[in-house]
DNA sequence: CAAAAAATACCTGAATGGAGGTAATAGAGA
DNA sequence: TCTCTATTACCTCCATTCAGGTATTTTTTG
């Protein structure tokens, strides 16, 4: 009999959550919390083997909680629960200790696989997760493909840019007059379609044009 | 009958998780390669459901493999196989399109697991590389005390400013003056030691203060 | 060689950023 | 209750950025 609390704050997935698992008759659902506070509340008192956790909540989000809880108790199987799929929250969830992932349109079969699972100690993230990693993954590989051929003079303004130089700066190291110097950035920021320097540099980082 | 390859530059591994899958009687090892050019060739040949991967290959690294095998195959599952259990080679392989993550001391129920696991869509985590993300995020907590500590307020600026708008745009949609951002921001610079929003958003990356 | 691309330089005006302050109010914790 | 921190707000001055241009000189390439 595996002890489980159940953080959500809509009462409707609690119970549909709470009723998956009591029909598979060797859980058992000890606790259902509806925000961070009496989640850590009850977390401390009855100390669940497993906690499934809403990843959008009223009061904190999910992946601070994850981390708050960590602080106390590091033997808690923590899965996620989310109806949207993000990529980067599912990353960073499990960079706060989260054991396992699914989506809220999950199956029952999954639900307790995914408490099995990560009761061995393995981590669980569901089919829809793991695909969204690999469509991730491909959005990097298209934007590799896709990414504007920059010159070198442009690079190497991009590169000081990065390094926090103002443009007067910039001129002043490479020998040049203030103005060509803008407008090399103009160039950049026209090729890499942004308006401002903060998101030039984003944009670069993230198309890997930094060397 | 799920049809394998194994990839492992060591006879003696390839020959021993080859026995141990074939012990299962309900799957087959369709060939053992020693090499990233040899497996290229074969899964474009047999085109196997599961790729058994070792990491450190002669010639390329796993991942790297991995990330080649990507561009044109999607759908074979990629499961990489280590001696050494690294937190940073288990995510950079799961980035690159990897569907699970075994260590070469595994039990052959783990294995097997694993493949199913993989196979019907999941991410499979072996329990020791699962030991070992948290070991990482004990790390990073460490890293959290040492690094400056920011209020709720600052890191709302601060995430907004990433994201590229400006202390006018902030302000408005936080509804607050536009004063009191810039405030902020300069308290951001000065906890982090810096002195413009460009170095600060480097800082805040490295020091992983972005969420 | 001729055309295209890259690099250079210049200008203006409005918006934004950064350094230097000061200070009131709300909330948490000792 | 009192102190400390967080949050909010305000001000000035000057530097920098950004969006519009235009235009000349090199360099590359078909």
């Amino acid at each position: 009999m595996i002890s489980i609390i159940i953080v959500d704050d809509h009462p409707l997935v609690g119970e549909g959550v709470s009723t998956m698992i009591r029909s598979s008759g060797y859980h058992s659902v000890v606790a259902i919390c509806k925000n961070a506070a009496e989640a850590v509340e009850q977390i401390k008192a009855l100390n669940p083997e497993v906690i499934l956790l809403d990843i959008n909540l009223p009061d904190t989000d999910g992946i601070e909680l994850c981390s708050i809880i960590r602080k106390f108790n590091k033997a808690t199987k923590i899965i996620g629960l989310t109806s949207t799929n993000e990529a980067g929250i599912i990353s960073s969830f499990l960079a706060n200790g989260g054991n396992g992932y699914l989506l809220k349109n999950m199956e029952r079969e999954e639900l307790i696989k995914a408490i099995d699972e990560v009761m061995s100690g393995a981590i669980y993230l569901s089919k829809a997760a793991n695909q969204k990693i690999l469509e991730q993954f491909n959005s990097v590989l298209d934007a590799v493909h896709a990414r504007p051929v920059l010159t070198r003079r442009e690079k190497e303004i991009l590169h000081w840019l990065y390094e926090g130089l103002t443009g007067p700066q910039i001129a002043e190291k490479l020998f040049l007059s203030h103005y060509t110097v803008e407008t090399h950035r103009k160039n950049l920021m026209q090729k890499l379609n942004v308006n401002s320097t903060q998101q030039l540099i984003r944009q670069a980082l993230d198309q890997k044009l930094l060397n």
